[in-house]
DNA sequence: TCGCGAATGTAATAGGATATAACTTAGAAT
DNA sequence: ATTCTAAGTTATATCCTATTACATTCGCGA
């Protein structure tokens, strides 16, 4: 095995990293631009490898934009554990919800990337990128600090990501700026969780009662 | 004034309606690509005209993509305006709920590029598009059938049009399909249109009892 | 440690897209 | 009729993706 530290020999013909390097850098890129910023040929070069050398790599610039998705949405989960780790006053499904807005209009052309592309539904079931979303989609459902009492779980944790999806959209679209809007995105993020608990609540405490019922 | 029933003159040098052309055919690209799926180059070729001839139209490919966007819009604004107007045992939140939901998904390269690009968040005050956006929301309010108090109206409005989003985009993705998702979208969408519902006749109620208690 | 094969680069090149410049044509307006 | 302008055309520059053929380095086994 290769060590860690003997990456980067000075002057190499072989870069050493390139493919993590390509990644990386792509994201820099979407970062403002969205998918359309990224370009193989402007990596390279900045990068400092020949313009085909990505293709070693990647078989196509689809295939990059799959594995820049993935990692975006492991930086994502990686984002959303810590701000459910963190102590705090506030629920961890609030404390997850703020922290995906956050993410959503400060990283917003990798937000897009993410969410917005074909890339995500063409994953295959257990591609890198398929695993990436389900892992993220996860803590979602165990930011519900709730028992799994058939899919309500499930349907609750689907009904907040979807909300929060459609948060950043209005956000970003403008529809939450200008005097007219009397609501603020924080707000109607913290609507929704409510929401979310609320009925998680009164679903767990009916499937108690019709077990009782059964019984 | 050009008679309407004169364009198209078998042979011409000018095309008669190139613009219009340009973004109908456009709009049937998109229908399953998305964005990426339009090129100029393409759409010349299919419409008979040189390549560079959309350029008398448009500045360049956003100005196409914009007005290409806010087209769809108004289509959308078409078909919700159909859905409410329908006689039906639903609501007509309800209808226009599930009407979104179908554009959506159907037509789902253009949804993509209503929502998913930043072409509309980066539209002017009083653009062509920003207005067609703006319309297609005043047919979400208008659809939750309730008085104006406060902000409230466009408050709720807000909230389901974004869950709605974030439905489609979790449709799109695949997190509704399969055997694990025993919840439809068509479900999930009535859940939210419930919780509208509840919420709103739960804020007028409010705003009324309150006004009481002032006089 | 030698050398060989696989991995990873490079150079050259084809092909497609956007966009601009300079020229042409048809329709409309005076 | 003449002229002005809107809307086409051809030719061309530039950028990007992607492939092919060739070169270099790494690491492993004899």
């Amino acid at each position: 095995m290769r060590s860690q530290l003997a990456r980067k020999p000075v002057n190499t013909y072989h870069h050493g990293d390139l493919r993590d390097a390509l990644i990386k850098a792509a994201l820099r890129e979407a970062e403002q631009g969205g998918a359309e910023a990224i370009s193989i040929k402007a990596l390279a070069k900045q990068l400092g490898v020949s313009q085909p050398a990505p293709y070693r790599h990647f078989a196509d610039r689809d295939a990059l934009l799959t594995a820049v998705t993935a990692e975006a949405f492991r930086q994502l989960s990686a984002l959303l554990r810590e701000a459910m780790a963190k102590p705090s006053k506030q629920s961890k499904l609030s404390r997850l919800a703020q922290a995906t807005l956050d993410f959503g209009l400060r990283r917003n052309g990798i937000y897009r990337l993410m969410f917005a592309s074909r890339t995500v539904s063409c994953a295959a079931k257990g591609s890198e990128l398929h695993q990436a979303t389900h892992e993220t989609f996860g803590l979602v459902i165990e930011a519900l600090e709730a028992p799994a009492v058939g899919f309500l779980r499930e349907r609750q944790a689907l009904k907040i990501w979807a909300a929060l999806h459609g948060v950043v959209m209005l956000a970003e679209q403008g529809l939450l700026t200008g005097e007219a809007a009397h609501t603020t995105r924080e707000e109607l993020v913290e609507d929704f969780v409510n929401e979310t608990k609320a009925a998680l609540a009164a679903a767990i405490k009916d499937a108690q009662r019709r077990k009782k019922t059964d019984a």
